[in-house]
DNA sequence: GCCAACGTTGGC
DNA sequence: GCCAACGTTGGC
């Protein structure tokens, strides 16, 4: 499944204030290329929550809640777009962008090259490496999203 | 605080 | 359509 990996600065929106609001609108893209890849994301992918400046660092996993629409702050609206995520897991231990680089499947990381690219696309194989530095598992999805399938058949106890 | 990278704007 | 000037971003 594909994943990605959105930037935002620590002091604007952290991942923490994700994890406090429950789910946010991903506004304010405008550049073509990070706009592009909004508008890419399917609901549920994976997306790599990175602190720039401060932090320069790898801090959470978010997910996509709902796929691109119109960007309401943008004129003409149509032609920037939106997402909503919401936090999945914040990361045991933050991944530096240090230690991306010196990573060797992490180093060509678009981010890593593309600094200025607030959203960009994210590998299978790079969204493991980051979950394994980081020292994070996913959460199991809850046995409410699998549905009534999951429940155990019921028994009649007469 | 500086500067490199890079996107945007505007003059020609 | 080119390119210089300028603004923004983000790493250092």
């Amino acid at each position: 499944m594909p994943a990605w990996l959105i930037k935002s600065e620590p002091s604007v929106y952290a991942f923490s204030q994700l994890v406090a609001d429950k789910r946010t609108v991903w506004d304010g893209v405008r550049n073509f290329e990070a706009r592009n890849n909004l508008r890419k994301m399917k609901k549920g992918e994976l997306c790599l929550y990175y602190h720039s400046n401060a932090d320069k660092a790898v801090v959470g996993v978010a997910r996509v809640s709902k796929e691109a629409y119109d960007d309401p702050t943008a004129e003409p609206r149509e032609e920037w777009s939106v997402v909503h995520i919401e936090p999945v897991v914040a990361l045991a231990e933050p991944v530096t962008l240090a230690t991306m680089r010196v990573t060797p499947e992490l180093a060509d990381m678009v981010v890593v090259k593309k600094s200025r690219l607030s959203v960009t696309p994210v590998t299978d194989v790079q969204l493991a490496a980051v979950l394994v530095l980081s020292k994070t598992a996913l959460p199991v999805p809850s046995v409410r999203s699998k549905g009534r399938a999951a429940s155990p058949p019921r028994v009649s106890r007469r």
